[in-house]
DNA sequence: CGGCTCATGTAAAGAGTTACATGATTTG
DNA sequence: CAAATCATGTAACTCTTTACATGAGCCG
């Protein structure tokens, strides 16, 4: 069911093409809030077009059509965020191997660690640096869109912090004994 | 497939049944990682069993079954943890609900906050609760549950920050002129 | 005009949810 | 002995992924 607000939600912001739409997710979305392929997309726009909670407003080459939220629809989109309880579970394959990790015995799972925090740490320079242009000028309305991104940088800087935190640990075990731990900066 | 992969670091833990594993994505793991319920639990149980990953040790009353993992579950098991890309899609509702609480006013987005905050101050309590009793005595070799516990924890604390930190810029904008924003603490 | 990106679609298979179903054991 | 919990299962439906499919416009 979350894909249908996702979808009125992106279109909320300003309209857009089915196309554009599979792009948000896929550059964005997919890494902290939700995914889903163009083949899902579609569908399900026409979804809601047939229930008129979205409608087309452009036409474009190729057959593109760019579609925005109707009143209904926006009404759909308010109800949803508002009439929810705060706990759904969570889908996160990253984090499950986090947890099984401890299955391994350390000098394997070190590796592990180490490949996660390189990751966490490229994560968090890009979207640095594609959160950094919407930068609000003092004084002015804060953006939710700002806040989102803020959630998003914060929750990658706990991960790294973690990590590093971890490895500090397990290396302090793994090599009581062995030269210092090889800090990839 | 990742469900299969959680049973099996379940198991690699101790020996278990159905039940118990569906009691422990319940609790725990639905929170922060993965969840499924007992309807996907015993058919996937039952895979496994035919692939001989995992084997039944025991059988208790009411057709209880205990399984463990077998070496080659466990092998399995390992190849999945060391052989996969740090970045897989995530799906959480949660987050969703956050990135599109920027198409409502602030004066509507306010009390969804506030909600959230305090949802998030809950879970981290519980959290902290449970993993108290995980405590590593000093000397002895960190246990990599605790690690996941640690994530957890500081998943959430993040969370809080960030929810009391979006609070005061909200508040700030939404009541310039309003009586000082009420704390609930 | 050839290759890339844009743009949309469908079909089949796999994963996950919800509802239905049943019965044994324990506990008060 | 009644109610709660333990314990497992299946069926129907929905959601998601992967693969197949097609063609228009743009750029060099």
């Amino acid at each position: 069911m979350s894909l249908r607000y996702a979808l009125l939600g992106l279109l909320a912001d300003q309209p857009q093409s089915g196309y554009d739409l599979t792009q948000r997710f896929e550059l964005s979305l997919k890494r902290y809030a939700w995914h889903a392929g163009h083949s899902q997309i579609y569908p399900e726009l026409n979804k809601l077009a047939a229930s008129d909670l979205i409608t087309v407003v452009a036409e474009g080459a190729r057959g593109r059509r760019t579609y925005a939220l109707t009143d209904a629809g926006r009404q759909e989109l308010r109800e949803w965020l508002t009439d929810r309880p705060s706990a759904q579970p969570v889908r996160n394959e990253f984090v499950l191997r986090l947890f099984l990790l401890s299955t391994l015995d350390p000098p394997e799972a070190l590796p592990i660690l180490r490949a996660m925090l390189l990751h966490a740490r490229q994560e968090l320079t890009e979207l640095r640096s594609r959160s950094g242009n919407i930068d609000v000028a003092p004084g002015e309305p804060m953006e939710f869109g700002r806040l989102a991104a803020e959630y998003g940088l914060r929750q990658y800087q706990a991960m790294i912090d973690w990590a590093e935190w971890a490895l500090t640990k397990l290396g302090q075990d793994a090599s009581e004994h062995r030269h210092p731990d090889t800090d990839e900066k």
